[in-house]
DNA sequence: TGGCGTATATTCGTACACGAATAGTCGCAT
DNA sequence: ATGCGACTATTCGTGTACGAATATACGCCA
């Protein structure tokens, strides 16, 4: 039989990790999950916690231990990791790290529609952009810096880094393609004709090269 | 009163976009999308494509034209753009490209849980993770490059070296880790601690360093 | 000619994501 | 003492994503 695909949600992946540590209940997962600032790496919302625990439970990755009662307060139900949950949590983490999967950032997306926005408003927009971003690498690495002289130990930061360093990655990237566009990049004149002549235009030039580049 | 938010999925927009250029029915654009390789940015499900016709409808960003029949194939719908729908494609693509958006890679989440593997095993899992995107960025760059080489507009790859771009930086961001690690990096022996004594270590620690960094 | 793989074209059911609602508690300023 | 905002903790309803099912047409070769 194929194995099981792992859950869709990463935020079960941060559960099965919290209860790894000690079992604890949900609203905990969220308070801890925000101090320890998971949250900037892994979106968090409570309804979907409570969505992907029942989930786990579902698949027998955890179960419920125990349900308190803490003066009148609502009921609160402490669920603890299984030993199936461990492998799960195991296995799942070894896919993630060795294996890159296929992810559609929104910025893609909008790049492989840029002709439909005349070129002097994309680099206008396109300036933008620079600008936000230069913003927050600038906070990022004032961030790092400052926690690392703290002593706080590296381990604890790489995502931080690893978010850096795609956020530089970005910031050349639009910088380069500001200057190409400045310089009347390719086929300038022709991506402005597009929004006088658009019916056709699109269609030909797709046509024209066999359906687009890379078949 | 406030702005109606943008539709939540790309493949709506990318439905703008072609119906920006002419009418037509759905299994068209899907099979447009492909030919011209936008499926690689925009993921395509055939079923999330009808399912964002209708949102758009329900929005007056587009209509539908007419409904054809060719032989004895089974009903065909044809939809165009509204003028609210082309008002609605020029905002949403302002924004996209002017404003970054916050989004969660898979890998960042796996990299603030990395304290859950053993190091030696990260080790190896990230080794492997490099190979992985040294074969893909090779692939891309002889894609780009075979492409430039047949006169294909710059235009339109652009989103292809974007991708590339990330994926550059990913790999060698993956290589310095890899070397951090085997130069005993940080708390190693820590680390290796933990899954021996897990229980309380790693809480201790987020305590000691006040909850976490960046505060 | 009949059977099968592939392309055309859409519908449906289900599972998931998440905003909003709910409800009790605590501290504190008026 | 009382009203109010913030915190604790969970449930619910709605809308969206998408895999799988459906159904017809077409080309081809045995």
């Amino acid at each position: 039989m194929a194995p099981r695909p792992h859950p869709s949600n990463p935020l079960a992946l941060a559960v099965l990790a919290l209860l790894f540590e000690r079992p604890m209940h949900p609203y905990e997962m969220g308070v801890l999950l925000k101090q320890r600032h998971k949250e900037d790496s892994i979106k968090l919302r409570y309804g979907s916690l409570y969505t992907v625990i029942e989930l786990l439970v579902a698949r027998g990755f955890i179960a419920a231990k125990e349900t308190a009662r803490e003066g009148k307060r609502p009921e609160r139900t402490i669920y603890e990791i299984t030993p199936v949950g461990r492998d799960e949590l195991h296995d799942w983490m070894a896919d993630l790290v060795a294996e890159p999967v296929k992810e559609f950032p929104q910025f893609e997306a909008a790049l492989c529609l840029l002709p439909v926005l005349p070129p002097d408003e994309a680099l206008a927009l396109l300036r933008q952009r620079l600008k936000r971003i230069e913003q927050s690498t600038a906070v990022l690495a004032g961030q790092i810096a400052g926690v690392s002289a703290q002593n706080f130990p590296g381990l604890f930061l790489v995502e931080t880094e690893y978010r850096l360093a795609l956020l530089k990655a970005e910031q050349v990237f639009v910088a380069e393609l500001i200057r190409r566009i400045e310089n009347g990049w390719g086929p300038l004149d022709l991506w402005r004709g597009l929004h006088h002549d658009r019916e056709a235009t699109i269609a030909k030039l797709y046509e024209q090269y066999g359906g687009g580049p890379m078949k």
